[in-house]
DNA sequence: TATTGTTATACTCTATAACTATA
DNA sequence: TATAGTTATAGAGTATAACAATA
């Protein structure tokens, strides 16, 4: 506001005349705009700045989100299948678990036929938290995908599975393709 | 929102799976994959581990390349201007460039006009460097969107721009200009 | 000996703010 | 006093490896 018309002057008048087709304002250079891996690493950066920031309100971390998920999917895995299905180191696991199991979320029982391992499942607590996480997720991709009409929706979806399906098995491994509307 | 078919394969319980490649891989539940902005920051970020792989044999980081281009569009400028073209930060933006200009790949000169200003320009070196990044920045986009057709690449981008417009204004068109409210 | 979960350590980013020299 | 660039530092995040219990 203030800064930009300050900064604006005084540039003026530093150069007798520069280029005055466009105000400085801060732009990216064209060429790095036009390169859709430029957006994805853009945008995913985006998406996960402001989901972090709707997440605040919770207490919880959007990883917490993907463990209840694959708990709210499978109903009980071991350490070991959670953290292989989401992507995630085993070590950082612990601790994220440790958080779950604090609140009353999550609970780790010892598997009988094997002792080294723990099965993890969800408390009532952690089916109610997963149902208003889910909310929660619907409402920031809403917003995010505003500019988008609901074809938009399913076709940018469609185009990004594509790109999972290569750089992201761990996406790939349902049998479907995605349905366009 | 169920834009993916169901998932008809259980965990581990088939034994007719035709893949015969892979073991069996641990995959994302469903829910997740479904969500754009999931699948958005997940391939982001694979977007991101690419480049930097790619990068490594240049010993410069996407960083570097993202400060020459915009020396290479503006021929030169000051350090802040930088900065706000590709939101770095200040103070990190002062190392990046000790290393181009240890590399001879830029050049500081103190604007004669405010002395407290340095003003950074491309060396012969440094635009011979922009164009061997730009050549491996088109390699690297081009594997990367292998599984789409040309006309898909577009279609992508364009979806992606229109929402870089909203969330990451920078990207937003030269040609409009900001109103002064 | 290999594996599951755990813990500790070290290294990289990033964000913040103090500091200088100019204005 | 405010700004451009620089430097230092602390905190978060991440990657790695050592470790105990069990197989």
């Amino acid at each position: 506001m203030t800064t930009l018309a300050r900064a604006n002057l005084s540039t003026m008048s530093t150069t007798s005349t520069p280029i005055p087709s466009s105000p400085v304002l801060p732009r990216l250079p064209e060429e790095l705009v036009a390169s859709a891996t430029f957006l994805l690493k853009r945008l995913g950066f985006s998406a996960k700045e402001q989901t972090m920031k709707a997440y605040e309100q919770t207490g919880l971390h959007p990883y917490h989100h993907g463990i209840l998920t694959v708990l709210g999917d499978r109903s009980s895995e071991t350490q070991g299948a959670i953290a292989d299905a989401l992507g995630y180191d085993r070590g950082q696991l612990v601790g994220m678990l440790d958080e779950l199991e604090e609140r009353g979320l999550v609970e780790r029982r010892r598997d009988p036929n094997d002792r080294r391992r723990h099965i993890v499942s969800l408390t009532t607590d952690g089916e109610k938290t997963l149902r208003r996480l889910r909310a929660l997720s619907k409402e920031i991709e809403d917003e995010f995908l505003s500019p988008l009409s609901n074809e938009e929706r399913a076709n940018l979806h469609a185009l990004l599975y594509r790109l999972a399906e290569k750089h992201d098995p761990r996406c790939a491994a349902i049998s479907a393709p995605v349905s366009p509307v």
